[in-house]
DNA sequence: TTAACCAGTGCAACCCAACTGCAAAGTTTA
DNA sequence: TAAACTTTGCAGTTGGGTTGCACTGGTTAA
């Protein structure tokens, strides 16, 4: 059985044809990917069909949603060990030239000392500015 | 002359009756505003209006922008010092429950360490949980 | 004073990402 | 095999954000 296959089945996720291109599709990339990057790459498969596979992996915790504040949901992969919470929290970078954005898995976020009786439960970090392909 | 106005001045717009109803209303609040708080709190005042009144605050300085991850953008005010620069970075916190959207003035957003010629420019930090009036 | 100008406003419409309802196809269970 | 459930494809809706255009009211130029 691939490893694809056995990444989702660890998830709870039933490996259909459509999921498993999915998966796929997002092991290749280096960048966040979006439901229009899905359509495209994977045409003709339908829109809502892609839109529900990522819901049901972001349930799952096969990936994340990041809001880089281009009012476009985008999604990455989570880490083998990622939870989705509090301690496997990272930055997002979102380049303003070329337009990615990308996990920055090595920079974890930090605990934070909030104001008294808040409590933290999720976040989202978006550092904006030029990636190192941009930055000439 | 009041004190709304001379705001409006300082950052070099003209102080029209629809914008210094605008600003008053954000003086006036505590929590982060989106378009459709403006249109209700401000009806009958026109969309459009209040969307380019909050664009141009935004080009200004008067107001920031905040994703807060609902897929609704929320401005608050500068503070009187900001130049919307990464000193000024101030952290966000998103009441899941009451769905609130606040600035935490006081938590500036540290340094971070980016890759290797990584630039940062801008940021989007939004905290996600319970405020101290949700968690009981 | 009148004419030309221009920023600001109001209305109507558009765009598009996100989302939903429903029926067909596929899969699992009894 | 039949029934029950899940997934998929299509078509359509929703709603925040945005734009085009005409009108207004205040300012400038002749």
């Amino acid at each position: 059985m691939k490893q694809i296959e056995l990444h989702l089945k660890n998830k709870s996720v039933k490996p259909t044809a459509m999921r498993l291109l999915v998966l796929q599709f997002f092991t290749e990339q280096t960048k966040a990917v979006s439901l229009k990057n899905l359509e495209i790459a994977l045409a003709p498969a339908d829109k809502s069909t892609l839109f529900r596979t990522l819901r049901t992996f972001e349930k799952n915790k096969i990936i994340h949603s990041i809001e880089d504040g281009t009012g476009i949901a985008k999604y990455a992969l989570c880490l083998e060990s990622c939870n989705c919470e509090l301690g496997d929290l990272h930055y997002h970078f979102h380049c303003t030239q070329c337009e990615n954005t990308f996990c920055l898995t090595t920079l974890n976020v930090p605990l934070i000392e909030l104001p008294t009786n808040f409590k933290m439960n999720q976040a989202n970090m978006v550092i904006k500015g030029l990636c190192s392909n941009c930055n000439i």
